[in-house]
This record gives C-alpha cells, sequence and structure tokens, in this order.
DNA sequence: TTCAAGGTTTAGAACATTCTGAACCTTGAG
DNA sequence: CTCAAGGTTCAGAATGTTCTAAACCTTGAA
C-alpha cells in the first residue's frame, strides 16, 4: 500500500463528506482537490493525474460542477488545455434556500388537498409551511448581512 | 387507469420531492400521506392500504422516519395495533444545520492540511470556512426567533 | 498539414439502493 | 389456548447510479 500525499487524502476524504450530501463521489473528490490544490487552476489533465479517476469522470465532473456554478474554466494563455479553479463564492451557493422554497411549496400544495389553512388536520401543514416560509425569507437576509458585515471589514 | 384520490397523489408528489432530497421515495409517500391523513394517526395497516406499499416498506420507513424523530409512535387504547403520527415539529427538523457544521469542519481540515489560515492558497478555504460558521451560528438563533416570535402572538 | 496532447462522449461493468413477498414473530380478542 | 390481524425481518429481484475504458473529436505547435 502506497503512502498518500495529505493533499489527495484530503481529496479522498471530501469525496466522501460531499457523497453524504448526495453528489457522486468522484465529483466530490475535484471539489476537494480544487479546494487545496497548488496553482489554484489546474487542466483536467492535471487533475486526472492527481487524483488516479478516468479522464471520463474528470471531464464529467468538472463539466457538472461548472454547471452548477461551482467551478469556472480560465483561459491560460500559452498553455495547452483548459483549466478549471473553484468558483470564489463556490460552496456558498450550496447554503441553498432553494430547498426551503421547495418544502415551501410541498405544504401549499398540502394545503389545497385538504382544504386551506383553516380545515379540520391542516395544523401539521400550516406550522410546517410558516415555519418554511419564515427561512426561506430570513436565511438570504442572513447571507446578505454576513456580506455587509464582511465586506465593511 | 384507476382514478387517483387527491390524498393519495399528494403522497405520491410528496415522494418525488423528498427522493430528490436524498430520501426513498417510499419513506417520502409516507411522510406526505402523514402530513394530510384523516386521522392524522394511522395503523401499519391502514397506510399500507392507502398507499399500495408493500408491509416491509411500511414497517421499515416508519420505523427510519421514527428514528430520525419525524414520526411517533401512539398509543389507541381499545384499538388493535401500532399507530403512528407525524412528529408535530417534523419537517423542522429537516432544517438542520448539521450540514453547515459538517462543511465547516470540512475547511478547518483543509486549512490544517495547506499549513493554516495564512498559508498561500488558502484563501478558498478561508472564506468558505468563515462563511459556514457564520450560518452554523446564526441558523440556530433564526430559528429560535421564530419559535419566539410564533409563540407570543 | 500533421501529430500528439487534451477533452468529450458513451456503452456497459461494477456496485449500491430500493422494494417486495414470504416466512416468521407478537399480541389480544374470544 | 387458539386464531387472525398486525408487525418485523430478510433474501433476492428490479432498478438506478457511478465509474471506467475506449473510441472519438478538437486544438495548437511545429
Amino acid at each position: 500500500m502506497t503512502e498518500l500525499a495529505p493533499e489527495r487524502r484530503y481529496a479522498e476524504d471530501a469525496g466522501l463528506v460531499l457523497t453524504s450530501m448526495g453528489m457522486p463521489q468522484a465529483y466530490g473528490k475535484l471539489m476537494g482537490w480544487l479546494l487545496i490544490c497548488e496553482p489554484a487552476a489546474q487542466s483536467g489533465a492535471e487533475i486526472t493525474a492527481a487524483l488516479g479517476l478516468s479522464k471520463g469522470s474528470v471531464s464529467g465532473g468538472l463539466r457538472m460542477l461548472e454547471t452548477a456554478g461551482l467551478v469556472h474554466r480560465v483561459a491560460m494563455p500559452g498553455r495547452r488545455g483548459t483549466f478549471f479553479r473553484m468558483a470564489p463564492d463556490a460552496l456558498m451557493r450550496a447554503a441553498g434556500s432553494e430547498k426551503f422554497t421547495q418544502f415551501r411549496e410541498l405544504m401549499d400544495r398540502g394545503l389545497d388537498v385538504v382544504g386551506g389553512r383553516d380545515a379540520p388536520g391542516a395544523e401539521r401543514l400550516r406550522e410546517t409551511r410558516d415555519f418554511y416560509a419564515f427561512i426561506e425569507v430570513e436565511l438570504p437576509k442572513l447571507i446578505e448581512r454576513y456580506h455587509r458585515e464582511r465586506g465593511e471589514t
């Protein structure tokens, strides 16, 4: 068993963590690597070599991450190939309030089915709906506050 | 193709939504049903009949949901079998800040690997870490605020 | 223009998850 | 005690996901 560089090991571990959040392991490794690699922008070939994944996985993964806005393509004049780096705000996008919106919508649809907020048996849906509606509105404000406070200092 | 009652259809749709958040479809259907069913507490047999799932899926699903704290067992004196109902705060638990904690920890481990907050190339990790640390602290406060405001009125 | 490196696509092998059906256990009514 | 309804467990079929390898396409240096 050959020894593993700490950077490589970190990418492996990130793969595990991100898998537990619904991302394919290989793509999680890409994210982990792009979080700590030096230099920050690397070609697909370099990443392939660093992580021991197939070219196919790296290509597919980078495209997916790019689509999700987590990774950007970077031109490196004078060097062959395409380079990728983590988007500056990459994992902050994953905080997404979309999930809360989805839940709130599901509760609203439930309220329709049972006959509105005041129908008998609607408490379950009403309470849950109100909670998610609150978070849905307040979480973006919270994030905005973070950026405001951070920007000032 | 036989017509589907709106309640049953709602459970089916909830199954789809919750699947997209990483829950098995059958378990999502259980949650959907328990959100709108009347009466609110039902036996496994009733749920099995209502949703057309196997006894095995219903039994396993209810156990899992119970373990996750989303569903409670209820005694119904005089009636056969075990009854289940949605936990009052069921889906509010799913708001969990555990995810943010996990991310923050991953970033901290990354900072260790690259040599600390001030190491070259550590900005990526540092910015992400600070963001998640902020949400990790503030989201529980936000939830607490919701309950306080809600409790007063 | 040629060629090699880099990147993309895709079929399918390897793997993991989900769900059911059937055997089994438990409980309470009669 | 007996029996039937309710519940649990588990092996395996059905399904879905992930990853690779190999064929293919693209690009730029010489």
